[in-house]
DNA sequence: TGTATTAGATACGGCAATGTATCGAATGGC
DNA sequence: GCCATTCGATACATTGCCGTATCTAATACA
């Protein structure tokens, strides 16, 4: 009987952000492969409902979603909020892939304007030919909830900062090796560059899904990426030198 | 007695938006200096609150904050949505001046460097040298609500695109004439100059404020912007050419 | 100043979502 | 196939918020 338990579901809240390498339960062993099932289908459900009402979405909506009642939500979670945080790693995932897809979409391209003519504008132009996907719009709305979710609540900022990290990190080591490939170094700090790519990147995106008669994604980059990437690098001399380093 | 109406509230709501002219209520005339200061008070609270809370804030959190109770708030607004909605005004008029303010900052800079220096940098410079006002914070974090709302609200989307069409037509016109200013011209669509420098905008200011850490929203526009609007400009030949015009 | 009317406060009833406590069913080890 | 255990469903009490229906105090006009 539990006397002084805050619940058994506390203890694997964290599981889903890695905190844990897996399989561990307040009493024991014993876990459990169906466990890791609900799981699944109720962060695939949370993700769903999230993008569609936001944070003020209801446990009962998420677990209809899934299949359940809330009891297997209880067993999982402790709040909504547990569950829109553990989604994060989802959203990294799914940003990463798609900058690496929509890059080698660009690198190829380099390969064949190399000789010819202009390398940035050609990189540009095959980047931006990738359509959108039909998820993007889900992950917008994710992303700004996160952000809206941690300007208001300090702790959930916290915890979330550390996965950000992870991430820009991720981006910003791909974003200049994606660079290198296209002969490309940036004349600031690699990561001042990153942010300023992901700043317009996110800014074009609100806008296009803000104001769907406005110009689209592709059209506010096609017009500001190039000159941006133009004046943030050169042509893979030696790249960026730290100041005041001797 | 009411026997057939639904609720008095209804024929006010859309007062703050302009509809009416003003004063008229269901039954004859008679209407109301002190009505107009609680709608003031509501509105200021609304504010505040949404900028702490979201939109799930409550109706009673708002009635608090104003000093009333919930008869005040019914007696004015159906809805927290509805009293939502009408900020919107403050949000486009706060918007507007504090891009004018920037902008008069840059002119005069722009008069100085003239004859000597980059036009471009020293204007950029200048815009930015305003500190950004200790509000921006909460006007981000209601344009994020504003977005986010829409988004998944079909029919306040919709009510939204005529006010947001409104400011974004002042921000228009406000943009091309600041450009002519400063002896420069938009090389494309200025409607499109403007969605980009706004995307640009966006984009930084949300990355100030979703990673305190980071580059300061300054710092971002100073890499980006200068090369954005040497891009997109020329030093005030003809400007803009409507393609396939004759 | 008196009176008609309106703004805002107070007092319900109702509902939707929450969290807990308990129970039956599925699972994995033997 | 049996048993121990855990997972998820069900039942229940509770709470917070909403919207309406009155009621009282403030206001405009005579």
């Amino acid at each position: 009987m539990s006397s002084e338990s805050p619940g058994p579901a506390a203890a694997f809240a964290s599981v889903a952000v890695g905190e844990f390498g897996d399989d561990l339960t307040p009493t024991g062993r014993r876990v459990t492969r169906r466990r890791q099932r609900t799981r699944e289908r109720l962060m695939e459900a949370g993700f769903e409902v999230f993008a569609e009402r936001g944070l003020s979405a209801t446990i009962e909506e998420v677990c209809e979603r899934a299949g359940y009642t809330r009891g297997a939500f209880y067993s999982n979670f402790r709040t909504t909020e547990e569950l829109f945080f553990a989604l994060y790693e989802r959203l990294a995932a799914a940003t990463l892939a798609r900058a690496r897809e929509a890059v080698s979409m660009a690198r190829d391209a380099v390969g064949q304007a190399q000789s010819g003519g202009d390398v940035v504008e050609a990189a540009v132009e095959e980047f931006l030919s990738l359509a959108m996907s039909p998820d993007d719009r889900s992950w917008w709305l994710l992303s700004s909830e996160y952000a809206l979710h941690a300007a208001r609540d300090p702790e959930f900022a916290e915890r979330l900062a550390v996965l950000r990290k992870r991430l820009q990190d991720e981006l910003d080591h791909f974003i200049v090796s994606a660079l290198a490939q296209a002969g490309l170094s940036a004349t600031i700090q690699p990561e001042k560059l990153s942010r300023v790519l992901t700043a317009l990147h996110m800014g074009a995106l609100s806008q296009s899904f803000e104001d769907p008669d406005g110009p689209t994604y592709q059209e506010l980059l096609r017009l500001a990426l190039p000159f941006v990437i133009r004046g943030l690098t050169e042509p893979r001399s030696g790249g960026w030198h730290e100041p005041g380093q001797g």
